[in-house]
DNA sequence: GTCTATACAAAGATAGAC
DNA sequence: GTCTATCTTTGTATAGAC
């Protein structure tokens, strides 16, 4: 991967959480990169593979960090769970950008079928990783709640990713804060 | 509000709610209506103030049947909440389609100002029904809860929206289903 | 009110010089 | 690896005939 590569994604990614996918052009790119357009192509050879390209990369920095919470044996559930609201607020501090995949949510079906993959295996992997979680401080006896544990992080992961779309839109940080609070009340011992 | 203007604002409705706003086209619409391009203009003079015209009648739809049920005394704060579900659930039963302003929301900041505003002002009447409801529900002892109304409004409408837009990236009804059931044991009196 | 024709800008993508 | 130049398509929008 060379250095214009990841800038390359480092702006898509960024453009995407902040505009969507359909509205931002190599154009876009290219101007934040300091690039001009047809150098893009050197890198990614169209449009939908510089898409796939960033939601993969997006998705492994993600699982790596996952992957290593869990297996701390010095965290409690409830750090896991802090540690997995972090970016949505990290993303709810700036004006603009959503999670990724969220932003992308919207426009899914204008998406070619590759990158709608992509969409699909990042929310089922997060849902995932939740429901470990829970079941987790269930077992350890730090959380408390009385149903099945994939529903509950359906209902976690898809109220965050509402709240911070939500969020952008009517400019209120309560969109966010309040969906927290409501959650950690919901696992409350 | 001529035939042919209701079939645009109808097809550009169902456009953006399947596709999103940046990839949903005029000639995607007058193919859609059965006219040509050039037609739509006659009817609406730009873009954005198709966009603004087709969230205006959708926010006035639901207030109306809101209105409706919120000052009808047969119905319980539970009646009200499940007609509040029901759009969903009708939305998630097609392959595609999700929430106007959910679609809206990836892509909110690559829209129209004008447009911005309306689906703004959508979400704060939705979550104010939601906290009045709620509050008719812990008035009426129909419903049991520990936490600001307005706070659990914006977990339900939140998580509604978020919940839709997971279903349709994932083709996954429990995504909608585990909400619906979740909301309603937090509520349970 | 709808059409044909067209203007103009911007999109994704390619060819080929350097 | 990046550029200029260009191709092709498609987008929003306009002019003017019918």
């Amino acid at each position: 991967m060379t250095d214009t590569a990841t800038k390359i994604l480092d702006a898509g990614q960024f453009l995407i959480q902040t505009r969507g996918y359909s509205a931002v052009s190599f154009q876009n790119i290219a101007t934040k990169v300091g690039i001009k357009k047809p150098s893009i192509i050197h890198h990614f050879e169209n449009k939908c593979s510089l898409g796939v390209a960033i939601i993969q990369r997006y998705k492994s920095n993600f699982a790596e960090q996952l992957e290593a919470i869990k297996n701390d044996p010095d965290k409690t559930s409830w750090d896991s769970l802090e540690f997995y609201f972090s970016p949505y607020f990290h993303f709810a501090s700036t004006p603009d950008q959503v999670c990724l995949c969220g932003a992308l949510s919207g426009e899914v079906t204008a998406l070619p079928e590759e990158m709608r993959i992509e969409v699909k295996l990042f929310m089922e992997a997060h849902q995932l990783w939740l429901k470990e979680i829970l079941i987790n401080g269930l077992n350890k006896q730090e959380m408390n709640f009385d149903m099945p544990p994939i529903q509950l992080a359906r209902m976690i992961f898809n109220s965050l990713q509402g709240a911070l779309l939500v969020k952008r839109s009517t400019d209120d940080l309560n969109q966010i804060e309040d969906v927290r609070r409501t959650i950690i009340k919901m696992l409350a011992a």
